[in-house]
RNA sequence: GGGGAGAUACCAAAGUGGCCAACUGGGGCAGACUGUAAAUCUGCUGGCUCAUGCCUUCGUAGGUUCGAAUCCUGCUCUCCCCA
């Protein structure tokens, strides 16, 4: 894997680069869809492709682990040859899934017991698992087990959370050393930088991940509670820390404005469930702002359902028809706002990539924050 | 023609003397959602009011009672059974 810096831009700390994996090259910013279970809900991989514009896409761990299980993926020939994308594919840990399980799971020195969700069978995760599931799994890039640390975490539990994070990490790098890819591609372990709302120790958790050779590092433990200010300003302490010559990805994050606002804080990738979920759930992004179609006011609207949109969706289909779709608990209405988001997100990346090319970052940037956040 | 059951808010449906502006569903209207335990969850849904509160509501017209959606009588309508 590597990672050329295309264009840095001058008056933000916002990149333009380049990153070749053995299943095709990622032009940073990027944004990757999230699909956990092994697809991205309710999308097609041809849609994915040719008119969302996805050029990596996740999967998790914790999910594919239970279900179908790390077996039937290896029978498969891995993730890639079982859910037919071709294209790079990036696995989370099952680090979010030790935040997110809340009560079913326990964290020891050792790794995290957790129930599973599905049946209430008991598991163990340790960092040495984590990666040989990964590896069966066969992402192209495969992060680091750690604890996400919530957002609310007073200092003393960030502290803890983060040398555990960090013990865990060099058991994660042995781990990949002892092993090896198994489908004739290679494999990146990420780190991944925690330390809360704390920015001693958020820099500490920077050193502390760039003396793991790496070819990229990530950001976790942000928009997990914390106030989006604290957010960004976390970034601001660990990205000067981090390599300028490796790709920055900043974990589980987020709103277009989150987006724009850490790639001009030298960000690269992104992921969030955003454009899945809330399309799901009848939130539509857009260039002017956010649209809830499930409202009132859009049951006669028979514009497009986004003039300026880039996917066939944005035209091919009427406001007033999603919003019935949506209303209906028609699965097509969940398709085709999932479908609008993911292809803004990409538009919206894409377009930043261009912008910071063009050396009209900065500009474009503040106007469009103004517009993303509007509500219509 | 005879017998029986019933009429509650947008719909369905509880409630059968005071704890009822009225359970619960649905529908409607809004909101939330950030490395997906999520096609999920939350709130509101008679009127006025920030709220306490006040006003008008349980087919309809009367009556009993300190007090009625609840008890009594007339009327209207609906459904079921028998002829």
């Amino acid at each position: 894997m590597r990672f050329t810096l295309k264009h840095q831009a001058v008056n933000s700390e916002a990149r333009a680069g380049m990153l070749e994996t053995d299943h095709g090259v990622i032009e940073t910013p990027i944004f990757m869809p999230v699909g956990t279970a092994g697809s991205v809900k309710g999308i097609h991989v041809k849609e994915l492709k040719e008119d969302i514009g996805a050029q990596i896409i996740l999967g998790n761990t914790y999910h594919l682990y239970l279900r179908p299980g790390t077996a039937i993926i290896e029978e498969a020939g891995g993730l890639h040859k079982f859910n037919g994308w071709d294209g790079p594919i990036l696995t989370d840990s099952g680090g979010y899934q030790v935040f997110s399980l809340g009560d079913i799971r326990k964290l020891t020195e050792e790794g995290a017991r957790f129930q599973s969700h599905i049946d209430g069978s008991y598991h163990l995760f340790t960092p040495e698992s984590v990666i040989g599931i990964q590896r069966k799994i066969g992402a192209d890039i495969i992060m680091a087990f750690d604890e996400c640390t919530p957002g609310d975490a007073d200092y003393d539990y960030a502290k803890k959370s983060l040398a555990l994070t960090q013990r865990w990490l060099e058991r994660c790098c042995n781990e990949m050393a002892k092993t090896s890819p198994l489908y004739g591609h290679s494999q990146s372990l990420f780190p991944i930088v925690q330390g809360g709302v704390y920015a001693d120790l958020r820099a500490a958790a920077a050193k502390h991940a760039v003396a793991v050779s790496s070819d990229g590092y990530a950001i976790g433990g942000l928009s997990v509670g914390e106030p989006e200010e604290m957010m960004y300003a976390m970034i601001e302490v660990v990205n000067p820390i981090l390599p300028p010559d490796k790709p920055r990805y900043l974990m589980g994050v987020g709103t277009p404005v989150n987006i724009l606002e850490a790639i001009d804080r030298g960000v690269d990738m992104f992921d969030c469930v955003m454009p899945t979920r809330n399309g799901r759930n009848g939130m539509l992004f857009t260039k002017k702002g956010i649209i809830n179609i499930r409202n009132r006011k859009w049951a006669d609207d028979f514009s497009p359902v986004d003039p300026d949109g880039t996917s066939f969706v944005d035209k091919q289909y009427s406001r007033a028809f999603l919003r019935h779709l949506v209303i209906s608990n028609e699965m097509l209405g969940a398709q085709i706002a999932s479908q609008h988001n993911l292809a803004f997100y990409l538009w919206l990346v894409k377009e930043a990539r261009r912008q910071i090319l063009a050396d009209s970052f900065k500009n474009w940037k503040e106007e469009m924050v103004i517009s993303l956040a509007e509500r219509l």
